[in-house]
Parts: C-alpha cells; structure tokens; sequence
DNA sequence: AAGCATATCAACCGCTAGTCA
DNA sequence: CTGACTAGCGGTTGATATGCT
C-alpha cells in the first residue's frame, strides 16, 4: 500500500508539481477532437476516476467512461491511467534482483512481449517494465557483453600477435608470408576451436548464453534454476495465442533435448554459417542480439558484437566489412593472407571501443 | 553557477486482434 | 461473411530530473 501511494505521490510530484497544468503536448486527439484533454492528469481527474472505477467498474466501456463521469479524456487515456497508475497494487521502481532476472530471462524467450512479462511480476505494469528494460536493463547487459568482448579481443589480439611473431621469426627478409606457414594452422585451430562450440547448443549452452548475458541466470547448481521456475508463473489474463508462445519458449528453454537450427532472419545475417543455435523466438533472442549487438547487422565490422552470444568468435572472420557471405568460411578467410587478415583484425579492433564506457554501477548508481 | 548531456518515465500514437451485430 | 467498434499492445515522444564539465 505504501509503495502505491509513494507511486502515486511521484505521479502527483512529476506530472503536476513539476509540470503546467493543461499542458497540451500533441497533435490531434484521438476521440472527440475538439473536447480531449491531453498531457499530464490532475489530482481531481484521478480522483473521479479511481472512485468511479472502484465504484462501478469500468462497465467494460473505455471509450464511453469519460464521458459517463464526466472527464474530458479519452477513453483509451483513461484506460492508461487507471491500469498503470490507479489500480490497487501497483508498485513503481525498486526492481529486485530476482524480478532483474525474471524480466531477461523473458525477453529472451519471447520478445518484447511485455504484457505477458508483466503478468509474471505482480504489481508491476507493462509500461514501467519496457521503461525500465529500455533505460536501464538493457544497458546493463551491455556494458556486461561490452566487456566480455574487450577481453576477449584483447586475448585474441594477443594470441595473433605471439604468433606472428613466431612466423616472422622464420621468413626471410623480404617475402611475404604464405598461408601455409606454422602462423595459419594455429589461428585457424583458434577459430575453429572457438566455432566448435556453437554446434552444440544444448541447454547447457543456453545457461552459458544466459550467464553471459547477466551472470546471476547461471545458477550451478546453486538455488533455483529460473526457467523450472516460470513454468509454475500463471498466465492469467493472456491470450490463448500468448499462452501457447510462453510455453513453447519455456519448454524450448528447460528443454534438454539438442535445439533446432536457428532459423529466418538471424541466419540469414549469417548465410554461410555452420552456426546452429537455439530456436529461440526470434523476436527475443534475435531482436536481443541486435540491440546488444549495436549495429551488428547494418555495420558488418561489428558482427563481433554477437560473437559471444553465439559462444562463437567472429572477430577473426567477419572484421573485414565483407559480406557475411565471404566472412563465415574458413576457406575464404585463409585465401585472404595472413597480412590482410592481421591488418583487417587490428583494424577492427581500433574501430572499436577500447575499453567499454558502461559500467554496472553507473547505470545504477543514481537514487530512485 | 551555468550550460550541456544524458536518463527517466508518463502519456501519446498507431496498429492489430477480438467481439459483436 | 463482413464491417464497425473497442481493448490492448508495443513503440515512440518529449518534458523534466539529474549528472557532468
């Protein structure tokens, strides 16, 4: 009860404190046109609507309730206000860790779905969750992944460079080295070694996805594994369509049986891949590898971004800003020479970010 | 202290699915 | 079956708060 008048208050403090009354931000309303108030709701308008709807129930009219109690707004404005500020138990901020995990987790299964994720964290609305997912959540599992590929980076760079070395150490001055010299067996054995790995996207390999994504998922063995646990979250209020998705995306995940190739957009970013990865809803994981990939897809020199969601590292092969098409194949990789793909990687790695600008505790550091 | 940059979040828009006559 | 109407959803906007230089 505290936090919903605490939220409540806030709503009062923001929108009317803070803000001009009457305020009128955009264009043309979407009811009566000419009798709509739009912008932030005053004191009084949540007052008649609360006791109207706690009287009466919204008599399961949105659009004619305004009118009925005298509000000059619309329906669906109405609608918005009572279902994310005015009904009973609604909590605003303050996500716990484990509703942290319960909301990435979910993402991941399903997508942006944020109805139905909402409907598994009581008191919490859809709205305050993308919110939350959109300014805070998400960056947070970038600066984690930021971070992951900078190391990574730099223990590739490192191995290369050793190698390198090495290789030089046997040429004459003066030639150019062949793809067949001690330096290429070794790089394509990193590689492929690396590649390997992504062929076997079990449920071990999702946990492993997942604790790269936010660490607390990997549980090992240790307290509850989350996705037993949404089997026993109620769905309550979906639709039959939105049951059949979330259980299919939580069977697809506590499943231990070898998962599908991955299928539709996500190989078709990388259509020579040997990649098979989870079938995993593609609105989730998919439309997740791109907003933490950055411009992944629309900037080839930033495939790498995805590698370690894959368990795979793209850094040596897909840093050229050729097609994937020619970036996937080992045997086009090595036709390139061992130069331009040293060039190519060291490259790629100025044009990324040395060292990551997200840190966890900046992205939460400020005070609710 | 001031100005700029970034984060937050309430509220809107447009679209789609469901319902009903 | 079809079209009108409504609820609900996800994406986006933009004012304000907060942090940084």
């Amino acid at each position: 009860m505290s936090t919903q008048l605490q939220g409540h208050d806030q709503t009062i403090k923001s929108t009317h404190i803070m803000r001009h009354e009457g305020y009128i931000r955009f264009g043309a309303p979407c009811c009566d046109k000419a009798n709509v108030k739009k912008g932030p709701w005053s004191p009084e308008e949540d007052a008649i609507l609360k006791t109207y709807i706690e009287q009466h129930g919204t008599g399961g009219n949105w659009i004619a309730l305004p009118q009925k109690i005298g509000l000059k707004r619309c329906g669906k404005s109405c609608r918005l206000r009572w279902l994310n500020y005015l009904r009973p138990n609604i909590r605003h901020g303050g996500f716990s860790e484990e509703e942290d995990d319960i909301i990435c987790s979910l993402y991941i299964s399903i997508g942006s779905r944020w109805s139905i994720i909402a409907a598994q964290l009581p008191g919490r609305t859809d709205n305050d969750i993308k919110n939350y997912w959109n300014t805070r959540l998400k960056k947070k599992l970038l600066g984690k992944q930021r971070r992951e590929q900078a190391a990574r980076r730099a223990s590739l760079k490192q191995e290369i460079m050793t190698k390198r070395e090495i290789n030089e150490s046997f040429m004459v001055p003066g030639t150019v080295p062949h793809q067949e010299s001690p330096y290429w067996p070794d790089v394509q054995a990193i590689v492929m070694n690396q590649n390997q790995g992504s062929h076997l996207m079990d449920q071990e390999s999702i946990r492993d996805l997942l604790a790269k994504l936010g660490g607390r998922f990997y549980d090992d063995n240790q307290g509850p594994n989350l996705f037993t646990k949404f089997n026993n979250y109620s769905l309550e209020g979906s639709s039959r369509q939105d049951q059949v998705l979330y259980t299919n995306s939580v069977d697809m995940l506590s499943s231990s049986a070898p998962m599908r190739s991955m299928d539709s957009t996500c190989c078709s970013q990388f259509p020579n891949s040997n990649y098979s990865g989870p079938n995993m809803s593609q609105d989730g994981l998919e439309s997740l590898l791109v907003e933490l990939g950055g411009l992944a897809c629309s900037n080839p020199q930033h495939v790498e971004g995805l590698e370690s969601f894959y368990g795979m590292d793209m850094a040596a092969s897909g840093s050229t800003g050729a097609s994937s098409a020619e970036s996937n194949s080992w045997g086009n990789i090595s036709s390139l020479g061992y130069p331009q793909l040293v060039s190519d990687y060291e490259t790629c790695l100025q044009s990324m970010p040395q060292d990551s600008s997200f840190e966890d505790s900046s992205f939460f550091g400020r005070p609710q």
